[in-house]
DNA sequence: TCTGGGGTCCTAGGACCC
DNA sequence: TCTGGGGTCCTAGGACCC
């Protein structure tokens, strides 16, 4: 028999907001929210702010009046910030338990099947967390991941469990899951959620209730797993988190819609040059790469060319040639484009390549190696890089907006905040 | 001819997560 | 005027093979 498995989830309470408040006190106590990209719609609500019923994703347009009138506080989002302080909270929590696995930006699992006091540790981790950085977080304890995250949900909701719930034995497990929505549950959307309420299954505990096997027959192994997982066995264990990707996607919706070819090649010079640092920076090459655009009035239609490569790419100057082609073959004049993106799969590790035949094709290689990296290196930390494909240079009108920003206060010099005495 | 069974590989699309 | 971006996993179905 195995030993029970306790998993803790660390999650940082709204996590964007609670950076921001970092910087600007005068945000506490107040109605809060951080807008996607594009000002596009809201991805982190402050308590205040969901008390007043703004929902996630909520598009920011069609809530301004309501914003206005109820003295709502919304700001653009700065990942610049958050990857930073995520880092500095991250650092805290690996330094805490034997095996823990950063889940996301604002999320972390830890396990704690050794610990003598599971809940203590808790606690003290996270007063830890919230003196060395300000950052509030909730901690949910269980047998599986499902059930941690069942922990924190309720942590969340429940002022006098003051951020931390250990569910320890069965009877807190089913009280628990009695009062949590299906639809609450960890990998569960709307759609899964809407087919298990025609089959009565309404609340967790009806779920962890479900017959796991005909669960199977009707969804899928998927949801099998989350059913187990309810009843306390583990189905979904710790992942190392050295993990390379799959894909590497980079896209953006345009601050406005664009019409021209040079202007969409800019876009897409852009976000090869990211995809691009991010596939060398795990040390990866391409096999294949796509180049999509989606046009006509929202939500649009998405156009998409791809093509799979001879032999693995890492390189952005070969990345860039090729996207143009795939681009110039999925543009038609005449059409309003309102999204681009590059995606990058088939992705190997560097080594496997087979090696260059020719040395004279190996020197070439070796050299737009070395130009990527200087890309790469000039980039860093710059939100405006000082050395270009191009490109680039040909357009900034696919730009987003970000109105309502706040400064980078903890990685670009000009923008780190002065205190007078 | 109205039609087997078993396997693999690939792709598109659905669903979910943060 | 205005609706995010970056991921993963699973499944069904088609192509192809013996």
């Amino acid at each position: 028999m195995n030993k029970q498995k306790r998993f803790g989830l660390i999650d940082c309470d709204n996590f964007y907001v609670s950076c921001e408040r970092l910087f600007n006190p005068s945000l506490e106590g107040k109605p809060v929210v951080v807008l996607s990209n594009n000002d596009g719609c809201v991805v982190s609500r402050s308590k205040e702010a969901k008390a007043l019923g703004i929902p996630m994703g909520a598009p920011f347009f069609q809530w301004k009046e309501f914003f206005q009138s109820h003295k709502l506080i919304a700001l653009s989002s700065n990942y610049t910030l958050y990857g930073d302080i995520s880092s500095r909270v991250m650092e805290l929590v690996e330094a805490s338990a034997p095996l823990v696995e950063v889940y996301s930006i604002d999320e972390a699992w830890v396990d704690l099947t050794d610990s003598p006091s599971p809940y203590e540790d808790a606690r003290e981790l996270r007063k830890k967390i919230w003196r060395w950085t300000g950052i509030p977080v909730t901690i949910g304890i269980g047998p599986t991941k499902t059930l941690a995250k069942v922990a924190s949900k309720i942590a969340k909701k429940t002022d006098n469990l003051r951020g931390v719930n250990f569910l320890s034995n069965e009877d807190q497990i089913i009280a628990a899951l009695s009062t949590i929505d299906v639809e609450d549950v960890w990998g569960i959307g709307h759609r899964l959620a809407a087919k298990l309420k025609e089959l009565k299954i309404h609340s967790g505990l009806d779920l962890r209730n479900a017959d796991p096997f005909h669960i199977r027959k009707l969804f899928s192994v998927m949801l099998e797993r989350t059913v187990w997982e309810l009843r306390g066995i583990s189905c979904f264990d710790f992942e190392e988190n050295a993990k390379p990707p799959k894909q590497i996607l980079s896209s953006q919706t345009f601050g406005k819609a664009l019409f021209q070819l040079d202007e969409l090649q800019a876009a897409m010079a852009n976000f090869v040059n990211e995809a691009g640092g991010k596939l060398r920076r795990f040390g990866l090459a391409a096999g294949s790469m796509t180049v999509f655009v989606r046009h006509g009035s929202f939500p649009g239609q998405v156009t998409s060319a791809t093509l799979r490569f001879i032999e693995p790419v890492e390189d952005t100057i070969t990345l860039l040639d090729k996207g143009e082609s795939l681009l110039q073959s999925v543009y038609k004049p005449n059409r309003t484009y309102t999204k681009s993106g590059v995606l990058l799969f088939d992705l190997q590790p560097r080594e496997n390549r087979q090696l260059a035949f020719w040395s004279r094709k190996e020197e070439k290689e070796e050299k737009l190696r070395t130009l990527s990296q200087l890309l790469d290196d000039w980039s860093m930390g710059r939100s405006k890089p000082a050395l270009r494909v191009g490109t680039e240079l040909f357009s900034e009108n696919w730009r987003l907006r970000a109105e309502r920003k706040t400064p980078s206060y903890t990685s670009r010099w000009k923008e780190i905040p002065t205190v007078r005495a």
